[in-house]
DNA sequence: AATGAATGAGGTTTCATTCAT
DNA sequence: AATGAATGAAACCTCATTCAT
């Protein structure tokens, strides 16, 4: 939605690898003015204030996420790919960005400002209520089994996902995490779909 | 395993609820002492730093995830009814203190220091590992179905708890803990055993 | 005296109600140029300094200020009539730009700078001197009572219209200024003509 | 009212200072800290931010204003004199604490913070109400010239009295004030107790 | 066991100003 | 005539910690 300057773009990210690097509390405004080389009072001139920051980066967030969502919703396919599709493309954004799961992680330290935390809930609520309406959707299509209820395969199958991206997270991005998302979600699939009754 | 005198004890009980409300960047010798009703100076005669009162916390909470681990191991019950328990244990163990829900989400926060880091990767392994164990000794005893590697089951499980006490948390404990875990671990239990083949 | 352009007046006009809104300390760069829809360094086409704008308020208030004095005391009438047209005059100018009280009342922020103390100093100097000389020729001429210096009428004179504007400004411009002044320039006139003895 | 422990009349006295030296601008905590030899984080000890010294600073001028103003009126003496005593141990006040002079014209600075305005309102419309009711019960005794307004008398005399004042500190109290104020206060007298009628 | 006073390091932010364009 | 980007200095304030008592 919002665009953003190149100046932007580059503090955003700085603040995304200084989260990774040290949590949030690594995120000052001296350490990122001292990664792009400039000072700190430059910074003022392409955010209002740090907050401001934090906030930008996670609207980004959010923006992708809602983007991977419909766009998944509305592929021609079964709802059962419209789920794996969710579930891998997920684990692939956080494969390609490794220091985007410390934000997603660090949502705790963002519970202080509400317009922060706003943001972390929406996004998690926007990914529950997706997943939940495509799995009754598939469950009525007999795509998915029909003897659990959708809300608790939704948190079975986010959780799962969560789970396994903190592992590849505190592992120091040890293993290849598209390769053992692949793995888990033909585990998942084989959960969910048998029996068909 | 260590022993704490009561004010440590009222320290670290402290530390939690500030972080419960607040976040890790909440927990400050200030407000500590402002909640204990004594001066930041005496808490030095009960910790040697702060670090020493987060390092004590998880210390605390390691021992006892480890304990529950523990027993819910030697009990003499089958393999998969010990799987339950600790599902069900861990969840009743936040539903009685919510706060430290908390602590555990804000694991990221404790990346920086290096020892905490660890405890926390530990506290982690282990629940995993032990998860992982039972897991095969049930698929080996036909108890749950081992179509599926037990280390993604492990995954699953506890992925779903760990979502579910989020979720919780997140709503502002605004439905019952207990009850909710009944009914998701029944649908776990639906999708873990069967089919047995 | 000094010419000022279009964009000069302007800036000067900004300074000073933003002087009656917040004070001195409203009066930054970045206010004046955000209510003039310019930049920062855009104002420094127009004024060398921040210190420069300051001077040239003050500079356009002392001339103003003189030429009343000198209007008042070249006019072809009696004495007293001239202190009543100082006094009156004084009060409609500030009756008409309700934003300048505020500058004369920030006199003490402007210590600061011997350049611009020395302005203020000069302009409440001038007033006094003027005064008190249109005194002594009235006190000369029986049109007003001889039995008091005319260095105290003047104190009293001038400091009654500066608490009396002082008064209009707290209660935020909350009665006629003009209508109040001729009210209590009566009350003045009658102290300070009987008895002529 | 409030007790202040001997570092937090330190505290004031030296912003009091400071004030006198370089307008409101030159009140920093670093001054403050450095003028006492300690350190600026040192100050939070005593005072909980920098409006708190200044709150407090006008709190114990306006207990002192309305101690003057009360120890005045309930005096066995004429109304005349309960009128010039305020108007002597006003200026006497000043002239023991000629710091002090700096604080009462610094008033505009403080209309940015609304706590600190409104003790500068209060206090200036206690002394005008005392005054002015004072005036007009010596009015009904005949002791004050009866053809005036007891309200313009009130804002005549103060408003001398402040001139006065203020004249002494911009020529650096090159002057004996209370010397003058004496002599001002006989103008005063004369110009209000004559004509009798 | 606890306090009162203090500190060094560091946090976010604002300010007037400069400079290349 | 004006802008976008930047800066050095300085503002207020918070933090964990120390030390004498």
């Amino acid at each position: 939605m919002t665009e953003f300057t190149e100046r932007q773009k580059e503090i955003i990210e700085t603040a995304i690898k200084l989260i990774d690097e040290g949590g949030i509390q690594n995120v000052t405004m001296k350490q990122i003015a001292s990664r792009l080389g400039i000072t700190e009072p430059a910074i003022y001139r392409h955010f209002a204030s740090k907050a401001d920051i934090l906030l930008s980066m996670l609207e980004q967030f959010k923006f992708r996420s809602k983007g991977h969502l419909a766009k998944a919703r509305s592929a021609n396919v079964s709802n059962l790919q419209k789920v794996e599709t969710i579930f891998l493309e997920h684990s692939g954004q956080f494969a390609e960005r490794p220091h985007m799961t410390a934000v997603v992680f660090s949502e705790e330290a963002f519970q202080d400002d509400p317009r922060l935390a706003e943001i972390i809930f929406s996004v998690m609520n926007a990914a529950h209520e997706g997943m939940a309406e495509i799995i009754t959707a598939a469950q009525q299509m007999r795509e998915i089994r029909g003897d659990i209820p959708a809300e608790h395969l939704a948190i079975t199958i986010l959780g799962t996902l969560r789970l396994l991206v903190k592992r590849w997270r505190l592992s120091k991005f040890g293993f290849d995490l598209r390769q053992e998302s692949q793995a888990v979600w033909q585990s998942l699939k084989t959960l969910i779909t048998s029996p068909l009754n």
